[in-house]
DNA sequence: GGAGGGCCTTGATTAAGATCAAGAAGGCGC
DNA sequence: GCGCCTTCTTGATCTTAATCAAGGCCCTCC
């Protein structure tokens, strides 16, 4: 539970108080204040457990910098993830007790966290904070059925171009550059956890991705590194819309 | 917009003010009276469309009887049911403007709608309801999550048992039996509507309702009535975990 | 009563993806 | 460089559920 200095970019900060960058151009608040007395940096290794099911959290973060998945299990071990958390991602259950199901780091995460008993005090006093919470719960419920949509109805090529189009937008957005024409960005999941994600097994996501770069989708570099020359062509193998799309 | 009588049963009132019911011993308070102030009651006839994707709602409602369904549809006609809204759910997007799927009633289905406007207004400024509003989705997304792992992971037979307990425990907790034992109730959902919700096709949802019922785990009576002689068997056919369990 | 239409069941066949199996490509420590 | 381990790819075969097809049940409306 390390304090460490980082540096902070553009998007440390979009529109929200609870967003770990301390200051911030369009919100700038008493509750800033607030927060920043209950907020600490800590980060985790790769690989690391940061919360088990029916784990009691002390604190509810957003994600700085790595990539961290939320995953339930069955019985007999068969796992499927249930969400990605991705920088600016925020997790954790205000007004909740428990965890609901693991969050693991699949990279180094560095992460932004608030002690929970004095977020939630002020989450009751502040209905500005509530509010965002709110909005941002909302967000994750969209994204939770558009996978729904994704597991239950598309096929396993539709699922991979899915995946790798959420991933490149999202990657595209950190960067500030546009979405359309050609995308470039590191596959941050290995295939096994692709597969996790997409309810496949890491042969058939091997199998269609191999797919995708026969026809020219597109090009690996490597077997993380993805170039994508052509988003619209990417995007018409995801069976959604071509305009509206997929909301995370 | 018909107004109308409604007869007042137990679960119109758990413990939140945005329950359709006017008193509440639990939470009677001053917002109760403002939220009097912008309700009113509406039915939907079966299968109406109460709100189509895209569609600017200018109410958040509650179910108090009947049954309708949240769906998401591909380019090219498949559907995923994304979530069922039994009697005492709410439905909505409190701070969204636009509604992102298509809700359709099942049966006949009255709601108590609040006028949006007005009832945003009142979350804005009484912590008391975002606060459970919060609560509410963080339910939803609960309940999405785990509708995730049995989209991705769950076999056939798996999904039409989890979808069966799901109901037959949403059932026994209006009718305060416990669950366990027996149990019996109206399967409210035709064999396509469950396909929907389960990602398969009606004839999978007819096999394995038949292959359930020809190894005793169900009996039927007719096609929607359905007799569960022990609960803890249909459980058992889940692959949940035993304890813990589903969310909805 | 009979025709028509939903809704459901069951059977035969097909196809998508899972499973089983072998080996290749990197990455890393020594 | 070499060996080892993890991750990924590819092939062969099998299984599950989808698809295609036919017919049954039950309700409503003439």
């Amino acid at each position: 539970m390390e304090m460490q200095e980082i540096e902070l970019t553009h998007m440390d900060c979009i529109d929200c108080p609870i967003r770990h960058r301390a200051v911030c151009s369009r919100c700038e608040s008493d509750e800033l204040n607030l927060l920043e007395e209950i907020k600490y940096y800590r980060t985790f290794d790769a690989g690391q457990t940061i919360a088990w099911t029916g784990d009691k959290l002390d604190f509810v973060a957003t994600v700085v910098s790595g990539i961290a998945t939320l995953s339930q299990t069955l019985e007999d071990g068969r796992t499927q993830m249930v969400g990605l958390l991705l920088p600016s991602d925020f997790m954790g259950r205000p007004g909740r007790e428990m965890a609901s199901y693991d969050v693991t780091a699949t990279t180094e995460v560095l992460m932004c966290c608030f002690r929970r008993r004095p977020f939630e005090e002020l989450m009751r006093n502040t209905p500005h904070i509530a509010q965002r919470l709110l909005e941002m719960t909302l967000d994750e419920l969209d994204a939770a059925r558009e996978w729904m949509l994704l597991l239950g109805r598309k096929t396993a090529r539709e699922k991979i171009a899915s995946l790798l189009a959420i991933i490149a937008r999202r990657d595209a957005s950190l960067k500030f550059s546009k979405t359309g024409g050609a995308m470039e960005f590191d596959l941050p999941l290995t295939r096994e956890a692709m597969a996790d994600y997409l309810g496949l097994t890491l042969e058939t996501v091997s199998r269609q991705v191999s797919a995708l770069k026969r026809e020219g989708v597109i090009e690996l570099a490597g077997k993380r590194h993805i170039n994508v020359p052509d988003f619209e062509r990417l995007m018409q193998e995801t069976g959604d819309d071509t305009d509206g799309g997929m909301l995370v």
